[in-house]
DNA sequence: AATGAATGAGAATTCATTCAT
DNA sequence: AATGAATGAATTCTCATTCAT
């Protein structure tokens, strides 16, 4: 199915197979994210290979097993946001940055649901050495510069840290991607859980 | 295979066919509540049956499809949670009644993960007219009154309203579930949210 | 289920329960009769049990197997069906008597499909001595006679046995439950039959 | 499992893959054909799969139901007796062209009971669009040119038709192939038959 | 390197039959 | 005698993975 024009290979055969090759890995990778972004990780991978129009044991030569390929897809999501979270550090002043990326975040999990699945199960201390983690660590670690930054200039209230704030984003994600939340309820959800992170005295009376 | 034990009649013979069918019943349910909870809806029946030291058609006679069985324990858990939450409207004062149920649920969260899980994907304006949907919206409609008692004595924010509240109790949760958070970290996200749920005025200048 | 009224005991007690014993029995018969005839020999039990109104250790009890409880609906129909051919041969001149029971058998077949099934299946040379070959081969006896007779009456030609008109007696009752045929066409479908049956010499050039 | 037997190569490499599946397609279809022949449609399709020395999964990658795995035999059955029809047409004269086909259905029935078992079933007056009633059709149409040729030369009675010739056909078929029938009393019933559509005037007093 | 066919290990579900009351 | 619960074996179908081309 993939182009095999014979007469490419005799130049540079190799790279020319290369290249087709890089390609279905992309198409597959595409596929897959598609395809177990709806379908959840019980999605076939018959599908996958169905999607990205290429045969199963093609599938199977770039991901030696259905699990390697949802890693793939993972960590693939987990770079995306970490390149869009070292866009904002770049880009925006320390306030802006932190809470458009949050905001991001939020709006965007009910397109991409499976992002703040695959969000949840990876988050804080993780052991394994795989491409996922270390994907899903260097986020962390951007997400970490971005609060940072934020408390700095005093956007974000200076006793609270990493670990609850990365979980609060998490949770508003995932929440805003089930629950069925219109507009306006979930800009308030935001405002709740700014003015919370905005606020300096940690609530009085109320236990 | 399921206990035959005889030990077990010496409460009294008389209740024993009908009881006996009772406690499977509930054996399986707490069964599937395990099983589902670690593995997902996508563990197997044979694996609930095997817990519940019962035979697996024993559990297709109780609950005649898989799905069945997955909304009983679902409704099984809506509704626990929501005789916790009028408990708590009935014994308390509205602050501590609305934030404690609120803590409880979070705290509770990584232990009975699935049980978060559930509440995320049949939260809000469900359609279909089974039990699970039904104990679903009781445990929601509890949450309201929570909600709107400690609006009334003014410890909940009066611009907000249940859809978003439900939304970052389930966010929450979801959170305090799969992200590995320790003690303190949990309870500085609390404070970040109930810190928002308390402010007044919405946030000025961040945006 | 069954009426279980212990002060019925009283004065005969065993004669009492006997004769519920043989109620549920029949009933047990004709659920059966009527699942199977619908449903083929692949119905279920249970259905049987559900229909009959009766537990489903009760029909076990009266039948120990599923293929108990179908020879014992065979062996009924036959029975009927023998009784009937015993009637006609009682009751009518023998040419009359020969084709009523013959046109009888085939127009009745649609509304009792599972009788033909059966005829089909246990018609000539059987062997085993069970309830459901003796009535069967009762039937064919009384179809014999049937035949018999009108052969000596000279309404159907004596170069005929009773094996083939046994097997066409059959094979359009068959024909007729199966193949949607209106009215007129059976009819003529009998005549084809009846005059093959009633011709003296068999066919010349035909080949 | 399957026949991996090098030997079979022998005609020529590069019809391989492809020709190899084809090879396992008609392996199927001829077993399931043998398989549901004698245990009728609750045949397995496990059963299917051993006697086709295939994986199971193999079958249901051909056929992805047991509905439709049955299907196909059915439309193979229904195409060949088709083809069988059309060579007499073609070929023979017509009344020996009509008498041919049915003697050679009746005497090939018991060979192929479950033939004759789908020729009941799929009869007349179908609905559905499928392969199975087309091809049912088809065949039910060469008969239809069978019968007119021999009406039309006068072997067979002008005051009959297709539905009730059909009918018989399929009777006779079925008796043959359920009833125990010897030689001699086969060809009996066959003179019945052929005699009864020879005859000219519908019977008289018999009734 | 790419393909589609083949495969066995499950998974859900049904059913005849047995057990305890 | 009657009942309903319990059971394991069987059945249809799916899926990740391997093979041969």
């Amino acid at each position: 199915m993939a182009t095999r024009d014979p007469g490419r290979q005799e130049t540079g055969g190799a790279r020319a197979q290369r290249a087709d090759a890089r390609t279905n890995r992309i198409r597959i990778l595409e596929a897959a994210d598609e395809v177990f972004g709806k379908g959840g990780e019980s999605a076939s991978t018959e599908e996958v290979a169905r999607l990205a129009a290429v045969g199963i044991a093609t599938v199977f030569r770039h991901f030696p097993t259905k699990t390697a390929l949802l890693e793939a897809v993972l960590a693939r999501r987990f770079q995306r946001l970490h390149e869009e979270a070292e866009a904002s550090i770049a880009s925006a002043d320390p306030a802006t940055a932190f809470f458009d990326f949050f905001r991001h975040l939020v709006l965007d999990a009910p397109a991409k649901i499976a992002i703040t699945e695959a969000l949840l199960d990876a988050g804080g201390g993780e052991n394994e050495d795989d491409e996922v983690t270390r994907a899903s660590q260097r986020l962390r670690a951007s997400v970490g510069t971005l609060l940072q930054r934020a408390q700095r200039v005093g956007s974000v209230r200076s006793d609270t840290a990493l670990p609850e704030v990365y979980a609060l984003l998490v949770g508003a994600s995932r929440a805003a991607a089930h629950v069925r939340l219109d507009t306006q309820a979930r800009d308030r959800m935001l405002a709740i859980v700014f003015d919370g992170l905005t606020v300096q005295r940690s609530g009085t009376a109320r236990r």
